[in-house]
DNA sequence: ATCTTTCTGAAAATCGTTTTCAATATCTTC
DNA sequence: GAAGATATTGAAAACGATTTTCAGAAAGAT
């Protein structure tokens, strides 16, 4: 709930400043778990505030990311997606590459796995993404 | 080394025609363990052959990844790039988002991983990717 | 060799994203 | 609460990567 109160840390700490729009695209975004690209969150913005521009939505998205409120994803469709992060929780996901559908997951034995990876390897991992493509459970049923 | 063999039936196949510019461009692309985007090869090329041209490049470059010779990847930079893919080797990849250096990897056990996550939610995998960001061995280090 | 079809390379078009700019809103400070 | 300084907005233009168009060239069939 406090993500409102760490946005406005953010703006106010960096010297920018709190506008009408930046509440209705934060609360937008908070309000939904959807995975959003700029285009749907704006489209979605547009139904009840018209006068919202594409830029604002856009440039709203890339501070929630660098303040650590959302996370940029990029799904392979050509759009980059923002999801909200959930403090220091972190998922991967189930993508179906028929409908779109999007599930989040978290395994800790993978995790681990990794990191044995990248130590083999002399790497420091800052971090990772890993996506499983495929046929969710409607899309796998014949009709 | 039937990757040429297996590029030329697809092509004739589906009544293309091999011509000049696609071999020398599967050749060069052959050539290096590289993980070129359609720039990178370009520019490689044109070294050499002055008179190729960038579409023809990259429309090339699209039917490797069509008749399975290449993959393409999208390492977050904004351009894809093309690698080729060994039979049905699968590998993921560490990347040092410092020099850009990419290292290829393989674990089983994360394979298994994945398969059980999928199953748990229902899910057919068709593929997946893992991408491991960060340092390398010698951006590491201090100097 | 001729004919049909595909291919090529240059340039233009397209798509998502980012920047520009004049008008507007916010945040001081008085 | 008004005035001034600064950041923000929205529309349009710019941008970078990718894709398409098109007329001339090349490949493969006849």
């Amino acid at each position: 709930m406090d993500r409102v109160k760490l946005f406005n840390d953010f703006l106010s700490q960096k010297g920018l400043k709190s506008t009408s729009q930046r509440k209705l695209i934060l609360e937008t975004f908070l309000e939904s778990a959807s995975h959003y690209s700029t285009e749907e969150l704006y489209l979605k913005l547009r139904k009840e505030h018209p006068r919202i521009g594409y830029a604002t939505v856009h440039r709203t998205l890339k501070l929630f990311a660098e303040c650590g409120i959302a996370a940029e994803r990029n799904f392979g469709d050509g759009q980059t997606r923002f999801e909200s992060v959930h403090a220091d929780e972190h998922h991967d996901h189930l993508v179906c590459t028929k409908c779109g559908l999007i599930i989040e997951f978290e395994d800790q034995k993978i995790e681990e796995l990794q990191k044995l990876v990248a130590s083999q390897h002399n790497f420091k991992i800052e971090n990772h993404r890993l996506e499983l493509y495929g046929l969710c459970k409607h899309c796998r049923s014949p009709k």
